[in-house]
DNA sequence: TTCATTTGTAACCATTATAGTTACAAATGA
DNA sequence: TCATTTGTAACTATAATGGTTACAAATGAA
């Protein structure tokens, strides 16, 4: 397993935000849907309300909301919010006393931005609407195959 | 520090080999200029030689060498030989009961693909030789500050 | 044949990152 | 006043990684 599911889970929390309005929804609920610890939920909630992204109440009906529309809210802030390094990540102290050793990094860094910024690109192309209405989707096409096994046991 | 340096090392590694010629380099000479234990080298190159990227021999002037023209080696293959896992991570056991979480990793998984997609194709515009060639250029640029300094002394 | 060199790989350790957990102060509204 | 909920610190367990030692096997030179 590759380490930092941190993006994931926080579209995951987006998705649940979208899908209950204005409403707010509590950590609580949001780890029950995601499977893990409340803690684990505030801790990514923190940063994407630094980011701007989300707002919270204290209290009682407290909880998470939505600062935007999920259509207006990219994959690529939500990557942003949560990444703190690039996905390719350079080896540190090569040899400075050897030809190459001395400047491959600034040779790779080039090709590594340009491979960070072409996959965040990619990311932008999608909003968090569009990964709940996928999700839907999916559900009601794994509902209809349901429907689709039970007709076989009548 | 991000994890895994194992791609950029291989970038390194590669450059080294290019360098080189035909002339077979030794898992210590490479340790040298990566700064690192010469096993750490052989583990990399396990895995490309495993992908074909290089050969090797035992024994005296024994050592490593690519299979292929430098210029015919895309950073793509590099990348794909040394990594095992996506860059981005998905979580693992939403609740499978819930709207969202029974379905939201069909719906991440999709836009996962398209950014590792196009990172991997940023990758595919660079060659093991495009790698060697930037970072000679990048000692030319820093001999050339380093006379201009000394002529500052002058 | 013998020996130095070098790969190939297993085994182990130290470090670090992450997720999960407990605990509790502060805020908020009923 | 009290139950609810956020916000955050602190700790633990787990896993991945890089580094290291050790040694068998291969290879070519003397």
């Amino acid at each position: 397993m590759n380490s930092n599911q941190q993006f994931s889970v926080s579209c995951h929390i987006l998705a649940v935000l979208t899908a209950y309005g204005d409403a707010p929804v509590t950590s609580e609920t949001i780890a029950l849907s995601v499977d893990t610890n409340p803690v684990v939920i505030r801790r990514i909630m923190s940063h994407l309300r630094q980011h701007g992204l989300v707002e919270s109440r204290s209290g009682s009906n407290g909880g998470w909301r939505l600062t935007r529309p999920a259509s207006a809210l990219s994959l690529r802030e939500v990557y942003q919010a949560v990444s703190h390094e690039s996905v390719l990540a350079m080896h540190q102290h090569p040899n400075p006393d050897c030809l190459i050793g001395g400047h491959i990094q600034e040779a790779l860094g080039g090709v590594f931005n340009q491979a960070q910024t072409a996959m965040e690109l990619a990311l932008e192309k999608f909003s968090v609407a569009d990964v709940l209405a996928e999700t839907l989707r999916a559900n009601l096409l794994d509902r209809d195959k349901r429907l689709d096994m039970s007709d076989l046991q009548n």
